[in-house]
DNA sequence: TTGAACTTTCAGAAAGTAGTGAAAGTTTAT
DNA sequence: ATAAACTTTCACTACTTTCTGAAAGTTCAA
């Protein structure tokens, strides 16, 4: 059913799942997906991977809230047929943007109610420094994310692949904005 | 002994804690560390968290392997004390730079290996674009990972201030090699 | 070299997470 | 309206991870 080197990659995907956000069906599923072209239904994910029916279900409806796949239909047939939501680069953008949702925005509004008051001692005072310091990473961080998520993927290409240039450029634009 | 407001971050990060990548009480311990102006000793730790002193142990060891916190020694003292390895900044930067190392350099070593011979048939054919695809990606992102994090933090900052000053940026790039 | 003061290890308990499969729910064709 | 063809839910089981506390290990002062 599937040979050798696209079995390895699906396993893969399962170990390297719950790293990535998932666990470790879901995993599976959506390196199963991503790696052949054709869409798949519940049943053939159930039956490629030897997990139950049931946990399908579930694995899908993980990847729908990451936005990772999308629902095809056939003719004449009413079972839905899964495939990725996109290019492998728009879904690591999708599985990037989630993270930073999940793992930075909660701190972020945290952070900021806690620096609402002011601090009542020394202690507080030094914790709030600490927090103001976390906050404006945090900030920054999602802020340039969102930068460059809305930058088109040549342009974003083209940033990235400049290297050690992003320097140069930086120094580049420091020098011209001094003359204006 | 904690504040209100110094305890409600202490435990928001015990949960974030997996999120980052660690467990619970390592992410409490991690925030305990950042918020005190002081060094803690595995015995001050454990009585604060309320956890056991083998936790303690497990916890530092672990935060460690992620170079976040380093060992402070008082005068006339044999115990050990803990505090942050780094500046806010250092310790996001480690942070980021482990979880490539957990999340992503696996799953390329995959992708190379897997790439190493000739597909045998379309669908292999088809797996390994998408395989190549994905390389190609993740290769992207490390290296550029990798030009950050040998930026100096002020230049980094400029850089991600700029924020969408970056595509104009790229564009006076292009303008002034096309004059070269 | 002893023992007090500390840290680390690890087997087993507790807690948390994922997976199953049967039952309930939904949709569509007739 | 019914029933076939499907999807979802959920109580339960299986598995995995984390935590504890006692025992073993280490270090150092006397």
């Amino acid at each position: 059913m599937m040979t050798a080197k696209i079995e390895s990659f699906v396993l893969h995907c399962g170990e390297m799942g719950s790293r990535w956000g998932f666990n470790r069906t879901v995993g599976q599923i959506l390196g199963l997906l991503i790696i052949h072209q054709d869409a798949f239904s519940a049943v053939q994910i159930s039956d490629v991977l030897n997990i139950s029916r049931g946990n399908v279900s579930m694995g899908i409806k993980e990847l729908q809230s990451w936005r990772l796949v999308k629902i095809n239909h056939k003719p004449k047939d009413r079972k839905e047929y899964y495939s990725p939501a996109g290019s492998i680069w728009e879904l690591a953008m999708r599985v990037f943007e989630e993270r930073r949702k999940r793992e930075v925005d909660p701190t972020l509004s945290l952070l900021r109610h806690n620096l609402l008051d002011e601090p009542a001692n020394p202690q507080e005072q030094y914790a709030q420094s600490k927090m103001y310091e976390m906050h404006e990473l945090l900030e920054t961080i999602t802020h340039w994310a969102g930068e460059l998520q809305s930058m088109n993927p040549e342009k974003l290409n083209t940033l990235m692949k400049l290297g050690s240039g992003v320097s140069k450029v930086i120094d580049m634009k420091d020098k011209l904005m001094k003359n204006s």
